[in-house]
RNA sequence: GCCUCUGUAGCUCAGUCGGUAGAGCAGGGGACUGAAAAUCCCCGUGUCGUUGGUUCGAUUCCGACCGGAGGCA
C-alpha cells in the first residue's frame, strides 16, 4: 500500500455523526495508518465527550496523534493547527507509516493541504480591540468602509455585519500593509504539501443522518455529558476558554445547568445545533473539489461497513487523487 | 347548560378600520485563507378551524357548528 503509484496520505472527513472515526480506523489497520485528528475540539484534554473523541476501544490499538495536546485555555489558530500536524504527519511518513486525517473541521484540513505557511500575521489582540471599538463606536459600516478603502478586493467579498472577517482583514492590511487578498494569492503559489486521497462521507438521505445526531447525542447524554460540561465549568474553562465555550454540547447544556432552560428545552437546542453545524460542513465539503464523494447509505439505508471500507479503499487506491 | 376568550406558516404569535397576510424560531440554500463545533449572507402561498349569511368582494363583519382555554352554575 506504499508504492509510489498511490497517495502520500489519506485524509477521512465529512459531517458529524457520520461515522468518520470508525472508517479512519479500519482504514488504519488494513494500511498501516495512524490516525491524525483534524478536528478543532478534539484537541483539547478534558472535553471528550462532548467532542466525540474516539475512546480507547474505539482506537483499536491504533496510534492517534494531536488528541489531547491543549489545554482548553490554550488558543489554537489555524496555523497553529498546520505546523502541528506537518509535525505529527511527516513524523508518521518518516516511519514508514500512512498519515490518516480524521476530522470535521474542513478549514483545518484546507490549509494543510494547501501547503505553504501562511505567514500572515498572527491575530493582534490589541488592534483587534481597537478596531472592535472603531466598530461599537462607528458602527459596522464605517469599519467596512475602512477595509474598502485599504482593501476594496476584500471589502467585496466579506460582508459588512460578518465584524470578525472584516477586523482581520483590516488587521492584515494594518500591520503588513499588504492586502488580505494579496497574501490570499500568494498562498495560493505554494505547492501542496502531500499528494493526498480525502474521502468524504455524504448522505443520500439526510434523515437518516439526522437520526444519527439524534442518537448520538442521546449517548452522549448517556456516558455523561452533563457531569463533563459540570466539571469543566467547575474548573472555570468556559469562563477563560471562548473556544471551550462555544463548543457544542457544552453551549446548549450550561443554559440548563444554570436554570435557565429544562433540561427538555436545553437538549432540543443541543440536536438542532448539531443539525445546523452538519448542514455547514456540508455545504463546506461539497464545495471542495479534492473531496472524493462517498455515499454512506443508498437512500434508504445505511450500507454496510464492510462495504464502506471497500468503497474508500478503492476512492484511495485510484491515482485521480489530487492536493 | 350558560358566559367570556381563542382557533392565521412545522411551532409561538402579529395583522388586515372588508380588497386573499408577516415576524421570530424551526427548516432549506450559500459563503468561508490565523477564534471555524466559530462567523456571516439569502429564502415566508399558508384551504387565515368548518359552514352559511351580508357585500362587487370576507381571513377580516354577523350566525351556526367543531376544537382549545378560562369563568359561572
Amino acid at each position: 500500500m506504499t508504492n509510489a503509484q498511490n497517495p502520500a496520505i489519506f485524509a477521512v472527513v465529512g459531517p458529524t455523526a457520520s461515522g468518520k472515526t470508525a472508517l479512519a480506523v479500519e482504514l488504519a489497520k488494513r494500511c498501516g495508518g495512524e490516525i491524525v485528528c483534524c478536528d478543532s475540539m478534539q484537541l483539547y484534554r478534558g472535553m471528550d465527550i462532548g467532542t466525540a473523541k474516539p475512546t480507547a476501544a474505539e482506537r483499536q490499538g491504533v496510534p492517534h496523534h494531536l488528541f489531547d495536546v491543549l489545554l482548553p485555555e490554550e488558543n489554537c489558530s489555524v496555523n497553529d493547527y498546520v505546523k502541528m500536524a506537518n509535525d505529527a504527519v511527516s513524523d508518521i511518513v518518516s516511519r514508514g507509516k500512512l498519515p490518516i486525517l480524521c476530522g470535521g473541521t474542513g478549514l483545518y484540513l484546507d490549509a494543510f493541504l494547501r501547503g505553504g505557511d501562511m505567514e500572515t500575521p498572527p491575530p493582534s489582540p490589541e488592534m483587534h480591540a481597537e478596531l472592535s471599538a472603531f466598530a461599537e463606536r462607528e458602527g459596522e459600516e464605517a469599519l467596512h468602509a475602512r477595509l474598502a478603502a485599504a482593501d476594496a478586493e476584500s471589502a467585496a467579498v466579506i460582508h459588512p455585519h460578518n465584524r470578525r472577517r472584516v477586523i482581520r482583514a483590516l488587521e492584515i492590511y494594518l500591520s503588513t500593509g499588504v492586502p488580505k487578498s494579496e497574501w490570499d494569492r500568494r498562498s495560493l503559489d505554494f505547492p501542496p504539501r502531500y499528494k493526498a486521497a480525502v474521502v468524504g462521507l455524504f448522505w443520500q438521505n439526510r434523515d437518516l443522518l439526522y437520526a444519527r445526531i439524534e442518537r448520538r447525542v442521546e449517548e452522549m447524554l448517556a456516558a455523561g455529558l452533563e457531569e463533563e460540561t459540570r466539571r469543566l465549568a467547575a474548573a472555570g474553562v468556559f469562563r477563560r476558554s471562548a473556544t471551550a465555550a462555544a463548543a457544542i454540547g457544552y453551549k446548549e447544556l450550561l443554559p440548563y445547568l444554570d436554570g435557565r432552560l429544562t433540561r427538555e428545552a436545553a437538549i432540543e437546542d443541543l440536536k438542532t445545533a448539531t443539525r445546523r453545524y452538519a448542514k455547514r460542513q456540508i455545504t463546506w465539503f461539497s464545495a471542495k473539489p479534492y473531496v472524493r464523494r462517498m455515499f454512506v447509505d443508498d437512500g434508504k439505508r445505511v450500507r454496510n461497513f464492510e462495504e464502506i471500507v471497500n468503497t474508500a479503499l478503492s476512492l484511495c487506491a485510484s491515482d485521480e487523487n489530487m492536493v
